[in-house]
DNA sequence: GGGGGTGGTAAGTCTTGACTTACCGTAAGT
DNA sequence: ACTTACGGTAAGTCAAGACTTACCACCCCC
């Protein structure tokens, strides 16, 4: 479920990208201008996002522009939380078994 | 800073790998069992997420047991409510915009 | 309706890394 | 000491994908 996210935001280049997107929308030219690769380099990290739907576009014209979209970001989150409380959970019935085992 | 956490899960036999951590602490061999490659493609991954923060190895003799970390998952954690809250924000910030024109 | 500026697509290169088999070291049991 | 079980490491293969250049389609404005 997560896995198009956590894909999307392990390259580099797409977190970049991705942040710069966070901040404000933008177009395809202008985020080719921030990051230090080609602009159809650029093309291909958008469509990776919007697949994952961590970004959407607004095209008014010729010009697309890029936004964070909450939806996928949002899935990642419950994921992560929930990683994170049975991980915290199992940590600490870890710990209390190394207790007990002390005593 | 999280450039790890995210490598490191975004391939999928190591979200499986870590999942089972999560659940409870296992030796490499039970995690090889479990999934469907090998012992010491097992011990390449689990070394990706030790890297990462994402386990601990607890050794007594040659048997080795895994952990989840809460560490790096923490710290993972923090990154993506900080996306989450600033995209939301510029989210809402967009929508309002839009409204605004529309008026 | 041509020309400039927009951005997606195709094709090809080249690196990265996930996986395998084979091997080695080490600890525990007899 | 010999054996057996456990895991990490080396070397090699192979596919995925990040990047490039070249090309094409589109809309807008004069």
């Amino acid at each position: 479920m997560v896995d198009a996210q956590l894909e999307a935001l392990s390259v580099d280049t797409r977190r970049q990208i991705y942040r710069l997107l966070v901040e404000r929308p933008r177009s395809v030219g202008e985020l080719a201008g921030l990051v230090p690769v080609s602009r159809p380099a650029v093309s291909q990290h958008l469509k990776v996002l919007v697949d994952a739907e961590l970004a959407t576009v607004q095209t008014s014209g010729t010009r697309h522009v890029y936004s964070a979209d909450p939806e996928g970001m949002g899935r990642l989150r419950e994921w992560i939380d929930e990683m994170w409380e049975t991980a915290l959970g199992s940590f600490a019935r870890f710990a209390r078994d190394e207790q007990r085992k002390g005593t």
